[in-house]
DNA sequence: TAATTATATAACTATTAGCTTATATATTCA
DNA sequence: TGAATATATAAGCTAATAGTTATATAATTA
């Protein structure tokens, strides 16, 4: 078969992590297009570390890839990670998220990244 | 798109169950062949209880479907239940773990069933 | 340069998850 | 029917996880 295999053991943590609500979402949102923290702690309604900790954990794996735009620090899912290609299929399945994205545009707390 | 699609919420649910190494592995497992608890526990080498209780997650959430053969019972992933089509890429993605049961069968301790 | 804004991290707390031990139930077999 | 085997479940313990509060760092702006 032409299918990538992964090992078990990184295939459960990588899992565990993509099991939780906030990441999975995160996850799916950065898949497309990079959000900085304030903008999850508005779509999240959750407090600025809360957020940071679940980027924490998805950057240690890499996952996530970090660019600091001035005062801001965009994140974005990692096409270049080993893993990718395990998540994406997963990602794929998932309903896309891009109108939580748009509701911050309509209130104008979106920070578009230059 | 062709891709089918799941509520996050449930998405998550069902990734943090198989973000455990015992329960994933028994998800590999048992997409192709029947297995029963004995030889789970004799596989992973833990506690009968602990296994039983991986499983009743699993079957809580209609991943598995158990079938009694006498005084064992069965498990085999249900692929009727309406998220086999999330799960079964992933699966795909993992290394087969068939080499498992066929230490058991060397051993003599595999219960075939009929 | 001082105040403000964005983010990270550390310490603590509460909740959750997994395992163990003990026990109950169901089936088989002598 | 009584003993043995297979499985489930409940209770308790411990470890891991997620969130909170407090504080530190870095960049921006007045």
């Amino acid at each position: 078969m032409l299918q990538t295999t992964i090992e078990m053991e990184k295939a459960a943590v990588i899992l565990k992590l993509m099991g939780d609500k906030t990441r999975l979402t995160m996850l799916k949102l950065i898949d497309n297009q990079a959000c900085c923290v304030c903008e999850f702690v508005e779509i999240f309604q959750t407090s600025q570390p809360s957020i940071s900790q679940h980027l924490r954990k998805l950057k240690d794996l890499g996952l996530v890839n970090e660019e600091r735009k001035g005062q801001w620090i965009f994140y974005l899912v990692n096409k270049n990670n080993e893993y990718y290609s395990f998540i994406k299929p997963i990602l794929d399945q998932l309903p896309n998220q891009d109108y939580k994205l748009n509701e911050l545009e309509e209130k104008g707390t979106r920070i578009s990244c230059c």
